[in-house]
DNA sequence: GCGACAG
DNA sequence: ATCTTGTCGC
């Protein structure tokens, strides 16, 4: 089983949600949402401190055991090779897959063909599906290449791996119907 | 219609 | 990430 899990945002409220599939099939087992206010604004490279209470409340609801966990953001992409997928996988001590649309331009940061270097070290691989792909990083227990391989297994003709694809919208549907509630 | 994309 | 509106395309 994967988990996708995504935060959206509409002012000072944002809605996280966790979608987990089947895998290889990608038949939705089990969804959930959880509302709170922000209070850490957004900065480049510290994504994990404003989104970790979302995902903290999400494992809380979260009823089934995933093998592995599909973050909208970076893994060991980042200064300190530990962005909010890696955050995220130390906290929970979980498997984690970190799968971002575009990278951030850091200092030491190579593109060779489709394999990204950090200072020397393998730290991502770029995935293109159509003209668009998406750059997957390694978050926690799990190597680059197998990374690669259940990202690939999860394109559904989306940008998006459907994990994310489908977090992304849940997360989005929920914040928005949270202002018709109001 | 839904999704991608311009901007 | 979000705001907003239209257009192109499957």
């Amino acid at each position: 089983m994967v988990c996708g899990m995504d935060v959206s945002y509409r002012g000072v409220r944002g809605a996280g949600a966790a979608v987990v599939l089947s895998y290889p099939d990608l038949k939705i087992l089990e969804k959930k949402v959880a509302f709170r206010s922000v209070v850490v604004p957004y900065t480049p490279t510290f994504l994990a401190f404003r989104e970790m209470p979302f995902f903290t409340a999400l494992m809380r609801r979260l009823e089934m055991r995933p093998d592995v966990f599909m973050i909208d953001g970076h893994g060991t992409y980042h200064p300190v090779f530990c962005g909010s997928a890696s955050h995220f996988g130390v906290v929970f001590n979980v498997s984690t897959i970190g799968v971002a649309g575009g990278l951030m331009g850091l200092e030491g940061e190579v593109k060779d063909g489709g394999t990204i270097l950090l200072k020397g070290r393998r730290v991502g691989m770029a995935i293109r599906d159509g003209k668009r792909g998406v750059y997957v990083s390694v978050g926690h227990k799990m190597s680059l290449d197998l990374a690669a391989s259940i990202v690939r297994g999860c394109i559904r003709g989306h940008r998006k791996p459907e994990p994310l694809f489908l977090a992304d919208s849940i997360s989005r549907g929920a914040i928005r119907g949270e202002l018709h509630g109001q």
